[in-house]
DNA sequence: GGCGGCAGTGCAAGCGCTTACAGTGGGTGC
DNA sequence: GCACCCACTGTAAGCGCTTGCACTGCCGCC
């Protein structure tokens, strides 16, 4: 439908609070706002003396160079997106305090994208995030929908999925397998000679990946199922020892207490403790996560160290490599992890 | 300089990957960008028939809105900045996270600005959020340096001082008095007859500020200066046990441990036990923060309590009348504390 | 039948940057 | 002395949205 439409030069319309521009600047400076530009993007290309100048309207003017604007333009936000389920006693803030503090001094920033203790909300946040137009995005611990699936990939934004080793990965990944961890316990627990374990497991993927490389290795040398005591969201030291305590008052008699968190092996120490039961001697408890706690109880707690910081490295890494535009050939790093064998068992 | 270009119509400059834009939909849906606009922006002003042919081309096409384009143009970004010191271990974390779930909805994000266990980025940081234009900004026990303060300032950008009374504030603050608590256990301490105690405390000026308070009202009861041992970050669970056991080694014989977190309590207190002194008998141990294992060591740690989540929702209910551009008269809110006594003291 | 009102939609001017290209002027080589 | 280069700097066209106004058509009312 096309109508005439009266010039609009010469409308008023009710204009936005001014702002400091890049263009009150280049006016101060006596430059132009490319100049203005190149000092903050490019500055061993501006002499001496035009930096100086422009250096000068900068602090005079107090500006601070609007980020929506250039990421709008430029196409890169120095923006990566951080898709966790909370932020509240994350096992993944090592990572994400790394990537943040390695790219912190080439002006990136991370946005956070909290999913919720079961995902509730990471379909509502992945679109989010996607229209933020990030740098990159570091997956941890989220469970990604078929949908936000799509889109992420048709984005085309650099991802990297951490802390697990998906069988179908959508881009880049640094992590370990969750299996492994649970056989390389089991393995230990076998060896040891435990027979009957109680498994305190959170109900996440990668708790339930891990507690079933367990049990297989179990199964596999002959000895009986463990009992399992699952809680929903990451587990708790209250989680810990209240699973322990009903366990026992239960009548159970484990020789060993396997837990999915640091936090709640020293819940199911105490409480052991509290009862009067000695650790190792009669019931061992092994954690995971080896928190900077674990190897300063009494006694020092069994558990498996990931390096979180290591992940953050290696991602941070994968982000700047692509954002200089080289492909990445070996997309997918095994990180590891290591069983640290202490006296709790 | 002025000087003759030639007309940059039938210039061919190499096009950035093309993306599926609002006019992409606009056209495949058979209307103006102004009603996909409106689809997203004020859905309700469109008839259900246009609405659907929209919703057809958002999703035939998969189109995500570029919220950088969005903000740029509108002036909202729906972004709100944390400004916090570290994201591991925070005591900030779930005001972070209750702000960021009460706000998700509306689409807002949270982005993050780590300035470092002792502020060191503190400045670099709050420039680069300042460049983001977020729609509101959160500060919690981060100093800002003069010269951001400045530029805050200028940027009208509403900000919120948390988890604190500063004396002379930027903008709205929701926090509590440090001082205070300090007194309020000081008054405690001096009830209960303790005279020689020991505080295990961070160099922050926050639990600086507690420690003041406590020695004040040790001081004017007649009470001997307490003693103190310091760590430069925020105290762990190791800081607490080395710190108690290095005192008493020394030949320090304390009626009182006090903590500047509960982390360092449960530390002090698992030190204690592994010495068979008795708690409180003996040496009562008083941590901060009210963490989720307080109520569940044995003994039970005395602590003080901050509504960290109450800070996050009071913070949301500022920015959200802000943003509906409602004028706040009263900008300072105190939530307080609670000294909850358990039986560690 | 004419008119005001109104709901729904379109037009197009920005928002504040970046950057491909185009000038400009001084230095260099012959 | 002149042609070339090269290092700097300027010009201006977007980047993908939002939104103040303008326009259209339909309804209800006199």
């Amino acid at each position: 439908m096309k109508k005439k439409t009266a010039s609009r030069k010469d409308i008023k319309r009710t204009p936005r609070p001014a702002e400091v521009t890049i263009d009150t600047v280049a006016e101060a400076a006596g430059v132009s706002t490319a100049t203005v530009s190149r000092f903050f993007n490019a500055p061993q290309r501006l002499t001496q003396r035009t930096t100086l100048r422009v250096q000068t309207a900068v602090n005079d003017l107090g500006y601070v160079p609007n980020l929506l604007a250039g990421g709008l333009s430029s196409a890169r936000t120095q923006l990566i997106a951080a898709v966790i389920p909370t932020i509240t006693n994350s096992i993944f803030s090592s990572t994400i305090q790394e990537i943040s503090d390695s790219l912190a001094e080439r002006g990136y920033n991370v946005v956070l994208a909290l999913t919720g203790p079961n995902d509730e909300h990471a379909e509502r946040q992945l679109l989010s995030i996607i229209g933020r137009r990030p740098d990159g995005i570091i997956l941890s611990g989220a469970v990604v929908p078929n949908n936000a699936r799509a889109k992420l990939i048709a984005s085309a934004i650099p991802t990297i999925e951490t802390w697990d080793l998906p069988s179908d990965p959508i881009d880049m990944v640094v992590g370990f397998s969750h299996e492994a961890v649970g056989r390389a316990v089991g393995m230990h627990a076998t060896k040891t000679g435990r027979r009957k374990v109680l498994v305190v497991s959170a109900a996440g993927v990668r708790a339930v990946a891990r507690r079933h490389g367990f049990a297989k290795v179990l199964l596999e040398q002959g000895f009986p199922e463990p009992s399992v005591t699952s809680f929903a969201a990451s587990t708790t030291y209250g989680n810990g020892r209240s699973a322990v305590a009903a366990h026992l008052d239960a009548g159970g008699r484990p020789e060993l207490v396997v837990c999915s968190s640091d936090w709640a092996a020293h819940g199911a120490l105490d409480e052991l403790r509290h009862r009067g039961i000695r650790v190792p001697r009669d019931i061992a408890v092994i954690g995971f996560g080896d928190s900077d706690f674990a190897s300063e109880l009494n006694p020092s707690l069994t558990s498996v160290k990931i390096d979180g910081k290591a992940i953050g490295q290696q991602s941070a890494a994968f982000l700047m490599k692509r954002a200089q535009g080289q492909k990445i050939k070996e997309r997918i790093v095994d990180v590891g992890f290591e069983l640290i064998i202490r006296g709790s068992g």
